[in-house]
DNA sequence: TATAATTAGCATCAAAACAGTGCGAATTAC
DNA sequence: GTAATTCGCACTGTTTTGATGCTAATTATA
């Protein structure tokens, strides 16, 4: 439906809040900050650490902080990770022989890929500290 | 999933092969050129018709044209018609009142609006004829 | 006029994607 | 030792999507 899902849309918000939080933060404090299902945020919180966007840190007093500088993490990185390359069609992406029966005369293929590499170069172009610099971040109330 | 749907694929592929081939053309013709079912390739014609994208011309000899030059018509109206207005986020479009919990203190929101602009606006400036003018669509047969 | 082709409108079904939850084990600060 | 926290896996319910069925209305044309 090209729309992002809440898995990432909740990944954007707990990394903005990290990029603009130092220090550790665990899932239960951000969950309670913004509103967010706390086990579905830890689920996508381990998706991100899997893809070495975020580090974590066990045990009482535990959670997570970015691995890399917020200027460093692109979108295209976090959108990959928590809903795989876009593909825009279904004939793409490494699907694994996903291939469409249309195909072999499909007329939008060629236009289409470079449509899908337009948006893909945006996500790859802003970084989390472009969204973390909106003043709404600056606003908002820490806590722990 | 940031990815358009099969309706909006196979509606692309219909206006592309209309663009391409003057006078009318029928479901049933379109959807044996490229192995599209039938069925569902007339609900996209149909919904596209609502949107005044083609004309119908009902009855024996009947089918679709374009409802205007290939130029005019551009790739937003058609995602547009297809699948509603991109909203890359819940917190977006007229879902009647479909605010998000998170939307209050939201850090991503503003941001998340440009990225979702920027797209929107590639598809915008696109018109169907910079599809329908790809080679592959020379090569296709005529049929009818 | 009869017939076949075709769109129009409606409803329905099946499969996939998605959002969200449960639970118990491992780890670690205190 | 205890409480807090991540880790890993499985599971359920809902929504979206893909696809199909059926009948009525329309129209070229034989
Ligand atoms: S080959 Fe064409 S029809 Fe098939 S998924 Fe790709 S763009 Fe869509
Ligand atoms: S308000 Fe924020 S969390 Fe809610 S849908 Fe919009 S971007 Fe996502």
């Amino acid at each position: 439906m090209l729309q992002l899902t809440k898995r990432t849309d909740y990944g954007l918000i707990a990394l903005t809040h990290l990029a603009g939080h130092s220090g550790v933060r665990s899932v239960r404090s951000i969950a309670d900050l913004y509103p967010i299902p706390r086990r579905l945020l830890a689920e996508v919180l381990k998706d991100l650490l899997h893809s070495h966007l975020v580090e974590s840190h066990r045990g009482a007093q535990g959670g997570y902080t970015l691995a890399r500088p917020p200027g460093e993490i692109m979108l295209s990185e976090i959108v990959e990770a928590l809903e795989g390359a876009p593909s825009l069609t279904s004939c793409e992406g490494s699907h694994t022989e996903n291939s469409c029966a249309v195909e072999a005369v499909c007329p939008i293929r060629s236009p289409i890929h470079v449509l899908r590499q337009g948006i893909w170069r945006m996500l790859e172009q802003t970084a989390l500290s472009d969204l973390a610099g909106w003043p709404e971040l600056a606003r908002i109330p820490s806590f722990r």
